[in-house]
DNA sequence: ACACATCTGGAATGCCGTTCCAATATGGAA
DNA sequence: TTCCATATTGGAACGGCATTCCAGATGTGT
């Protein structure tokens, strides 16, 4: 549970097991495999040790993804850069965008974290990212968590979305299969969702998410800008 | 797997099994003790019955609850009503949102069946209820795919995180401990989220909900009606 | 009354997260 | 250097889970 506050050792018996070797290990069986390929089973002989070890470094296996998502969110959101408050929260989504690709663990866990962990690192940092530019946008203060829930539900929403159509053999594949059966529904109870399914085989991913953002944007500004 | 295409017996050995009769069960089971109430084990024990009576009408644990939240959205979607289009479409987010808070394990459920399911039953049937209404708001077809994810992404995505309130002890309890963990953060880094855990704390989640969905409609309709 | 397909209950299997503990390292005190 | 308390490790053991398997009961058509 506790580290120790000195110099780490120079050498342990093997190479020192640590909380941030064993995070990482996490995230690289979790993008080789899923999130089914992170059990204590592979973990422990990826780490050439014992469940024990990792216990002593690692409450349980919830706080093992908490730590390793956050771990990975940290280092997708772009360091501040000037730019107008719009740009700098396409920044931010863009980051989280491709991160999830990177990671396609990462959408569920995100979506976890932030319903059932608000009280965790990663909601708040996720949170902070996005709402910090929402006063630039001329939002009242009142309306701050609504437009930035708005914002990071949708950002989080949508790329998870779209990112589980990459774990699966290609994306075309996957899309074609999804596209396939929502064109198979009954034309009478799903008229809208057939119709829409040509628009899911040949889309732009990044151009349709980002344009998802340029629609709320444009909700949360002109909605008080007169 | 398959069921038999002829008239049920009028009486089986207890009390036929069935599939609707699994359904029914799983979703009491998940409404007292929540997703990690569903067992085999604590669903045989109600159904007075073994796994494999269970496993011969359903295929696995997913398809289950596949089956239990897509009847339970089904129950919850309003019949058409004649309204505006906004009207339409609030009383669809409206009728999702208090079938999480009745059903608040349902929040997870959809969440996972929209982003690793969109093939499946759950998805269309939320899309369709949405989308149907899109094009009477005056937004281009081209668009309607975007407009609609937006809507639906932040539907489920806010419902699910006022429910997952309710779930804990008392929703009073639970927005006390979050408010207060974003209030503890670190000033420096953390500015935007302190300042708004405020809101958190006496905050009308219907009204913030609807405000939300005011806030989309407007960002939909705003951008192509000029 | 017989045979066959349908349906059932429960035992067995293998994997999982977690706990427990005996054994081993480590760094400071003597 | 020796020794001890504490920090750290590896792996065996446990209970619970989803799922599989199968012997047998049930009901239907003949």
């Amino acid at each position: 549970m506790c580290q120790d506050g000195g110099m780490p050792p120079r050498t342990r018996r093997t190479e020192a097991l640590s909380r941030e070797r064993i995070v990482e290990a996490a995230v690289e069986l979790l993008d080789a495999a899923g999130e089914a390929g992170l059990t204590f089973r592979t973990l422990t002989e990826r780490l050439a040790t014992g469940a024990g070890a990792i216990y002593w470094h690692v409450a349980n296996k919830d706080e093992l993804l908490t730590t390793a998502t956050d771990a990975v969110v940290a280092q997708a959101l772009p360091a501040a850069s000037a730019g107008s408050p719009q740009e700098e929260i396409r920044a931010v989504a863009l980051g989280l965008f491709d991160a999830i690709e990177r990671h396609p663990w990462l959408a569920t866990q995100l979506l976890m974290q932030l319903t059932r962990n608000p009280g965790g690192p990663v909601a708040p940092r996720i949170f902070e990212a996005i709402g910090r530019h929402i006063g630039a946008l001329g939002v009242p203060e009142r309306s701050w968590f609504t437009a930035t829930s708005v914002l990071v539900h949708y950002i989080l929403g949508t790329a998870g979305q779209t990112a589980t159509a990459e774990v699966s053999t290609t994306r075309e594949a996957f899309l074609d299969t999804v596209a396939s059966s929502w064109e198979d529904l009954d034309p009478e109870a799903y008229p809208f969702t057939r119709r829409v399914a040509r628009q899911l085989r040949n889309h732009d991913d990044r151009e349709q998410f980002l344009a998802g953002i340029d629609l709320v944007l444009a909700g949360v500004t002109t909605r008080h800008s007169s």
